[in-house]
DNA sequence: GCTGGCACTCGTCATTATGGAGTGCCAGCG
DNA sequence: CGCTGGCACTCCATAATGACGAGTGCCAGC
């Protein structure tokens, strides 16, 4: 009927597709019997045993052992989730709640925190967040003060909820009115400019050996540049709801936990895998192993991408066993990310 | 022998510290050979059982079911702790580490996440560290920036690394000489004494109907109150190495894990606690229950306060199962406060 | 007051028995 | 040919059993 599955009967999905749903919900294995009754599908546990056969041959469920029901495989539920899934449509009333908690007056720290435990609070999984990237948010201001012989703060204005400073460690001391000239050079060159934008254009000036530079606009030009590269502060996301997972049978043993929440706390394995999804198109959904990760060896991370002006800034989603209700999350998540998109992007 | 224990024998005192070092060291209940063994005194296996008959009645020890050794209760570990306990002292090479780590360029904020996983990289517990207290901090400058109609960028700098920004909600439009006369008139006031001095002044400014204020005075203060009051950012403290308690058996099922996980991310309860060590004198312990959080109940607490200029501004400590090795964290915790306490002493 | 001895209590661990759920296969039916 | 009922089989879960060892409490004797 399709390319992608030519030996595999409407009946099988079918059944694949019940069978998921139970296990899903109810967590055991699920026997023929069972299915027999709950498949829709009028069909007796003999016939149905026949067909599980088949499914098995396929890699798309498995025993966990010899007369156990059958579970799904990664396999099973990549197919299950691609094509035989049907989605919950979400009811109003929560998109309601998420866009009056998110809408209101944040910064993009507080925004990400809060989008986070939405996502965790209403799957009752792990939700996470990226902070939104900068590059292409405009400049709009830059200040420098005076902090002592050898430090200078400097002030990035980038909108007006979202200020950033930067404690620069210089090597002479600067007066106030040469900083002012500084800051008064760099806001008529640079204000209203993107941020890499901006980032380039230093990086030329500094190469350039121009004779229209005099020693002020110099000193403004590489104050600038430490103040744009200074590393950014080092939570790149933000998680919540970790806990919710301790929840669940199949996580709940103290290796997989420990494993689990130290790659939590590392945050690196978290950051590349998201960072995938970033370029991905829409929304995505790694399924067991399928992350590449063994502490997720046992979930599954569904992710989308947030944007502002149509371009991604961010990532957000939800980890959670492999065995999460995925109808239900996966609007969830896509909703979430449209609302994120939608709160930060400037309005007035 | 003493007014707190005038009943029990300095033999049975000896075989309550024996007892209790073994039980951290092993995890396993004692039984009477084991100490008969151990102890140092050179008692039979029997002897020993009639003083353990008397640690029991006495509510110092207990066992978990008859013909299983025996376990200090809360009653015991408090015991150990208070005047059986012999603390090791902390081996140079680590202090040193210490002070290296934290002595270095920081702003209090990371000053904070560093000590709290020094803290628990070396007791491998969970380190807490909270924010130290900005009340006795002096003000050393004031600046504040247009960003749009209704809002202000107000700019606290407190000292040359540590500088706070607020975002103010205003009812009107601001000129920026309007504002740089006020944070004028403000620096001139106020710079170089502490917050909650300042904050006193501002109150009673703004009741006091002085006909000598003018309108770019009130604006100033009017301003500069709301500044000092935006509420602290939410973190109050900082953990790390929360996975540190996985590793320990009695803690490591799922129903106390959670618990526990669920507490350090509610916070409130913890915050509560490190609140009764600022003014508590010195380093502080709490033995399981007395905690007094059920969270905490197979927990130990040991904290300390630390302190700038003679001035408690913070608690830093550690998360521990009740069987923890005291006398290695005892001064490790200890030390640490100092060298946090020196970090954060001005230098220059 | 200390000690060795003895009976007793429990928890742990391995073994065994039992029941139930589920499977695979096969023969028969429409 | 596809579906079905029947049947033997496998394997997990649970409980029951017994041996073992660690530890206790108590007592009589030194």
């Amino acid at each position: 009927m399709n390319a992608n599955k030519p030996d595999i009967s409407e009946r099988a999905l079918q059944l694949l597709k019940a069978l998921t749903e139970r296990y899903i919900r109810e967590g055991q294995p699920v026997g023929s019997r069972t299915l027999s009754r709950e498949s829709g599908l009028n069909f007796s546990p003999a016939t149905i045993r026949n067909v599980m056969a088949d499914l098995e041959d396929l890699g798309l469920i498995r025993s966990p052992h010899t007369s156990a029901g059958r579970i799904p495989t990664v396999q099973g539920y990549r197919m299950f989730v691609d094509t035989l899934l049907t989605v919950k449509p979400l009811d109003e009333s929560t998109v309601d709640r998420m866009r009056t908690e998110l809408d209101t007056d944040h910064d993009s720290k507080s925004l990400v925190t809060t989008a986070s435990s939405l996502l965790s609070g209403i799957t009752h999984l792990a939700g996470i967040v990226t902070l939104p990237r900068r590059e292409h948010a405009s400049l709009k201001r830059v200040e420098f003060l005076p902090l002592s012989e050898h430090r200078v703060l400097a002030v990035l204005v980038i909108s007006d909820r979202e200020v950033q400073n930067r404690i620069l460690n210089v090597e002479r001391p600067y007066t106030a009115s040469e900083l002012q000239q500084a800051s008064n050079y760099l806001n008529a060159q640079f204000a209203g400019r993107n941020l890499e934008e901006v980032r380039r254009s230093l990086i030329r000036d500094m190469k350039s050996d121009r004779a229209d530079m005099d020693r002020m606009m110099r000193t403004a030009v590489e104050m600038a540049d430490s103040a744009l590269n200074a590393a950014e502060e080092g939570d790149d996301f933000v998680m919540a709801g970790e806990t919710n997972l301790m929840e669940f049978e199949e996580l709940c043993n103290p290796a997989t936990l420990r494993q689990l929440f130290e790659g939590f706390n590392r945050k690196r394995d978290i950051l590349h895998l998201l960072d995938q999804c970033v370029n991905g198109a829409g929304m995505q959904i790694f399924i067991g192993e399928e992350s590449g990760y063994q502490m997720l060896d046992e979930c599954s991370v569904v992710t989308a991408p947030y944007t502002v002006d149509g371009r991604v800034v961010g990532v957000l989603g939800v980890i959670g066993p492999t065995r999460m209700a995925y109808e239900r999350v996966i609007p969830i998540v896509d909703a979430t990310a449209r609302i994120m998109g939608a709160a930060l992007n400037p309005r007035e």
